[in-house]
DNA sequence: ATGGTGTACTATGTATGATAGTACACCATT
DNA sequence: AATGGTGTACTATCATACATAGTACACCAT
């Protein structure tokens, strides 16, 4: 069995379903600093993807530093899970742009929006 | 002149960067309901691309009712710019959790993700 | 030596995005 | 009635990204 699911669904990449779940197993403690991690090959069966779809989860993965590499026993998920700030924080800045505009599109308060991310906060703890 | 600027970036599709472009200047009230919205032709000429990406957004803005269509006069913005909430709001709700995902492996206490939010409402002013 | 691991590579098929070009219905304007 | 601008629809082509198939190799625990 794998340490998390992956609810596939259509119109996104494969890879960045699984890769967006396995951050999620990680962020909630599913997956905790030192757990091994599943084998390119573990993935490719358990969710019947191709193997190279699932090394490019792992490939991913280790660039952002989210695992590390045990040559011959595997991947284990980071001690020091820091990313790299800079870079990715320009994402998260896009992201957190296209939100806005979309929550006031749809008429939100800004109150709601933050009541909205309070709620997925505790439900990721 | 078009009523919006679109910074054109790689890696995005770019239909997606003008509709989203279209949205914001809305939601900041550079186009307020009634005001003429380009044509299709105008789009494409003024930003260089392809009238058909350019009759994307459009569609796209209909489909979702920012706009409306005065056969023989063009398009203006919306007057009750009210969208489907249903559908949007689930669509929100993918972009909040993955947000979230995201601020929480950058180590963001959730604190400093609602100041991230309240800095770009506000910039949206 | 064996077997599992990560990694790398080529090749093919499919889906999506972007472009080019054309055509038509609609209606304000003249 | 004629013109011109509008939105809309359609086919076709090209480029890119995604997904898949298959193979190969270096590494190391056992």
């Amino acid at each position: 069995m794998l340490p998390f699911k992956v609810q596939f669904t259509q119109g996104r990449p494969v890879y960045e379903q699984v890769l967006f779940a396995a951050k999620k197993a990680i962020v909630r403690g599913q997956l905790k600093p030192g757990d091994a991690f599943p084998s390119v090959r573990m993935l490719s069966q358990e969710l019947r993807i191709n193997p190279n779809t699932a090394q490019k989860v792992s490939a991913r993965l280790r660039e952002e530093g989210l695992i590390e590499v045990k040559p011959g026993r595997g991947s284990v998920v980071t001690e020091n899970a820091r990313a790299l700030k800079s870079r990715k924080n320009e994402l998260l800045e896009q992201e957190l742009e296209r939100l806005v505009v979309e929550a006031k599109q749809l008429k939100l308060s800004e109150q709601e929006l933050h009541d909205a991310i309070r709620c997925h906060w505790e439900n990721l703890s």
